[in-house]
DNA sequence: TTGATTTTACGAAAAACTTCGTATAAACTT
DNA sequence: AAGTTTATACGAAGTTTTTCGTAAAATCAA
């Protein structure tokens, strides 16, 4: 069967998904406290933004208490490879060897991270 | 003397700056029809993007022939690192070796590419 | 030179995204 | 039980981004 098609999450909702991923399932306060540390945000915008990713299909919620709980019905690394693909093709024109190279070239790698990528490079060519 | 912030470039402007990057200096006809290889898309729409660009210093332009001729007025490397450090915020957490991870795994590279990879590392490792 | 074509300028509609006010209902508090 | 607080629902206003119609100017062709 094929898999309904969900919508891209705007980065507003993207930072709603990064926390419910965080945090697991959380009220609208809880994620709206959350979203205060970075950023004033209204109680009732949060609300929307939920409601609105609920309709959206991009977020699950129970409702058995008075304060619905919000769940993530998107899995984040499933997401992060589709956002990661269009950033490709939009940015680096599809090229990911490219967007490897400067990720790694803007970023100081501890050892351990190289040791990391080396193993997995290994695995790659190994196979 | 400070930099004059020049806005982060939107999706549509984003395809026309790789235009541009690409192809040099061009025309709005050209432009558009390049777009149009990809999605239809109105030639007063492909102007009003590139006035816009002008407005916001994306793009300068020369108006010596009726045709106007706009050249990318930023620069391809630094706007892909600028926009690739968001990605990785907001996407990412910050974890620019996760997204290369997973950038990696995604992605059938070719041993030529891993070897450009290990090179990189090692000069980083190096220093 | 007159009419057709190509171009720019401008404004504004349309669509997508963000923000919030207000109403209403549920549940504590005293 | 009456008043206060906390929640959801809903609609709509505000912003940003995208799209395009129309007019006017420049060029080209007959």
């Amino acid at each position: 069967m094929l898999k309904n098609k969900i919508p891209k999450p705007t980065g507003s909702e993207l930072e709603i998904l990064r926390l419910l991923w965080e945090n697991g399932p959380s009220s609208v306060r809880s994620v709206n406290e959350q979203l205060n540390l970075k950023k004033e945000t209204g109680y009732t915008t949060t609300l929307k933004f939920m409601q609105i990713m609920l309709d959206k299909k991009l977020v699950t919620r129970n409702t058995d208490s008075r304060s619905h709980i919000y769940k993530a019905a998107i899995n984040q690394e499933e997401t992060q490879r589709d956002l990661l693909g269009n950033f490709v093709d939009n940015v680096f024109g599809g090229s990911a060897m490219s967007l490897v190279m400067q990720a790694l070239g803007n970023h100081d790698a501890s050892p351990e991270e190289l040791d990391k990528i080396k193993d997995l490079i290994k695995k790659m060519e190994g196979k």
